[in-house]
DNA sequence: TTAACGCGCGCG
DNA sequence: AAAGCGCGCGCGTTAA
């Protein structure tokens, strides 16, 4: 049973049951009702708490569901609209269909509305985003919100069902859409918990490694450190955070470097080299996570970022402000749990390889992946001689490395498993001609854009240079390069998807009925890492489900092919404790 | 003064 | 060792 959901003027809220998704002629009207948003909630547990849940179809997650979150209400299933016209727009499964070769919409343009983290977010709902505001249009800020005119839901729902039923491949499409949506409705709670988060440990951890916070200017460390470069490089007044001032400092005083990343500065022998290196490492930590990001981001002992699910076009997730993307491995040891609490940090080995894997059905590196560490599996099968050249060989396939060690071991690493290698080469040979590829379950890539097209016909036209041809010959391997990269990365985050969903769905069958953050529920994620914040003595069980969801989620992908995805699950009171 | 851009580095 | 994919962010610099 599918339930739609939409705005009905300023402050109420229309629910209409869908018998069907197609909406006949002929067909006897469809049962709707209007209620205040006030009273959303309330109707929105009483359906959830029927035996047969519904699927909520609405525009997006984001504008309803912290609310309802909010007002204690938990949904089961969803489907987002936004994120799945995203996905039907450029499948190549899709391409025929009327939702896809419409003439651009107002679905098209849809941005993500900002989503206020829970506990500052008062509103039920945000009655200045309502659809008949002109002023909230006019802004164009988070006008999303509701359904302005021209989008229609309705309509928009049953589109998507017509495109779905005459794709080339409806099973694989409507099980990405099922996770997409599953997503929205985990980034949105994932925000709501927030991420267990000490604020005190942050700033011990900060102020051990940096000096006590300053009132202004440079911590005592850094300011010591700026001393040392300083002298080092005989300039005075040198700020080390400018890099054109720093490459001139360093050549002036003999360093030949010809920019100054870490890296490359490691390599060079000179006293200056290491208090700037420490510099570096400590004015990032400052900067990027320091007491300033503390302040923003963590309050009442959570990190609450605001996730993006579909927010990259490979379907994996980005996140708005705070970086939680980016937790450097510095400050993990701040995110503990609760008392009386554990975590439990579970990671997918050698997620892409794995998914590869699957994508080629290629036997032999299924092999090499049963049941231990794929990239020892690799050096059992003769290919390579050790673990960091299987991996380096396995990543460049995946990324196009054609240069250094890695471009070395592809010729081994070719014989050794032709399907797979054969599968990322078919992808970017695809690339190269400005074609698109498509993700294990639908997801296509982008088109490249108008200068690439540009790139492309002046290397052809009749008075081409041979600068010319070199441009384009480059762009083409560029985008190759991306395409390669696009089918595994894309149907990795499909992976993570369904690992995840059902995760969450095994996660509430181990409390039914419980409130979010009163039962084991997840935390965090990144990209294939996944953090349960639990009651110890569920911790187990939490496990369990991790691992089993993970092997769902193999068989929901890559069904009866024989490609392992293992993952660890550590149950720790520390991030940092697990490995 | 603000906006756009490049650099460098954190994560996978 | 530092190429080959995808990001976000803060800073300094430069253009407008």
């Amino acid at each position: 049973m599918h339930i739609l959901l939409e705005r009905s003027g300023r402050d109420a809220a229309r629910l209409t049951w869908l018998e069907s998704a197609r909406r006949d002629a002929d067909a006897a009207p469809e049962r709707s009702r209007v209620v205040p948003l006030a009273g959303l909630p309330g109707l929105v547990a009483a359906e959830e708490a029927a035996s047969e849940r519904p699927r909520w179809v609405w525009d997006d997650t984001r504008a309803w569901y912290p609310a309802l979150l909010a007002a204690g209400v938990r949904v089961e299933r969803c489907v987002d609209l936004r994120l799945c016209h995203a996905i039907l727009r450029t499948s190549t499964l899709t391409a025929a269909t009327a939702l896809a070769t419409a003439e651009p919409g107002p679905w098209d343009a849809m941005e993500e509305p900002v989503v206020e983290a829970a506990p500052r977010h008062t509103a039920l709902f945000d009655l200045d985003d309502a659809p008949d505001d002109p002023a909230s249009s006019a802004t164009g800020s988070a006008a999303t919100v509701g359904a302005p005119a021209g989008r229609d839901p309705r309509a928009e729902f049953a589109l998507q069902e017509d495109a779905v039923a005459q794709s080339a491949d409806p099973r694989r499409l409507r099980l990405l859409l099922a996770a997409e949506s599953a997503g929205a409705l985990i980034g949105v709670e994932l925000q709501h918990a927030g991420l267990p988060y000490s604020a005190q440990r942050h700033d011990e951890l900060l102020t051990g490694l940096l000096g006590p916070r300053p009132a202004y200017g440079r911590p005592a460390v850094l300011e010591e450190l700026t001393r040392a470069i300083r002298d080092g490089l005989d300039s005075p007044e040198l700020n080390p955070d400018s890099p054109p001032d720093l490459l001139k400092a360093l050549q002036r005083a003999g360093v030949m470097a010809t920019s100054t990343r870490s890296w490359e500065l490691r390599r060079i022998e000179h006293p200056v080299i290491e208090p700037l290196l420490r510099y570096k490492k400590l004015s990032r930590l400052l900067t990027a996570n320091g007491w300033t990001w503390l302040d923003a981001w963590v309050h009442d002992g959570r990190f609450r970022p605001d996730y993006v699910p579909g927010g990259v076009v490979t379907g994996r997730w980005a996140t708005r402000g705070g970086g939680a993307l980016q937790l450097p491995k510095q400050v993990r040891g701040a995110v503990v749990a609760d008392p009386g609490w554990k975590l439990v940090v579970a990671d997918a080995a050698q997620l892409e390889p794995r998914v590869l894997t699957g994508l080629a059905a290629d036997q032999a590196m299924a092999a090499a992946g049963r049941g231990k560490d794929l990239y020892e599996g690799i050096v059992a099968s003769g290919a390579v001689d050790e673990r960091a050249h299987a991996k380096v060989a396995m990543l460049g396939a995946m990324y196009g490395a054609t240069t250094g060690e890695s471009g070395r071991l592809m010729p081994r690493l070719q014989r050794a498993f032709p399907r797979a290698v054969a599968l990322v080469e078919e992808a970017a040979r695809a690339g190269e001609r400005g074609e698109k590829v498509t993700s294990r379950l639908g997801r296509s890539s982008p088109l490249p854009g108008t200068g690439w097209a540009a790139a492309q016909a002046a290397a052809f036209a009749a008075d081409s240079t041979a600068a010319d041809e070199r441009r384009a010959r480059s762009r083409a391997r560029d985008w190759g390069r991306f395409t390669r990269n696009f089918v595994v990365q894309a149907s990795a985050a499909e992976w993570a998807l369904c690992w995840m969903a059902e995760l969450r769905n095994r996660l509430t069958a181990l409390a039914p009925g419980a409130a979010l953050t009163e039962a084991p529920h997840l935390v965090y994620f990144l990209h294939d890492e996944v953090i349960v914040h639990t009651p110890a003595d569920r911790a187990e069980e939490v496990a369990a489900a991790v691992r089993a969801a993970a092997e769902q989620a193999g068989r929901l992908l890559f069904g009866a092919f024989p490609v392992e995805f293992p993952v660890t699950a550590a149950i720790v009171d520390s991030y940092a404790e697990a490995k």
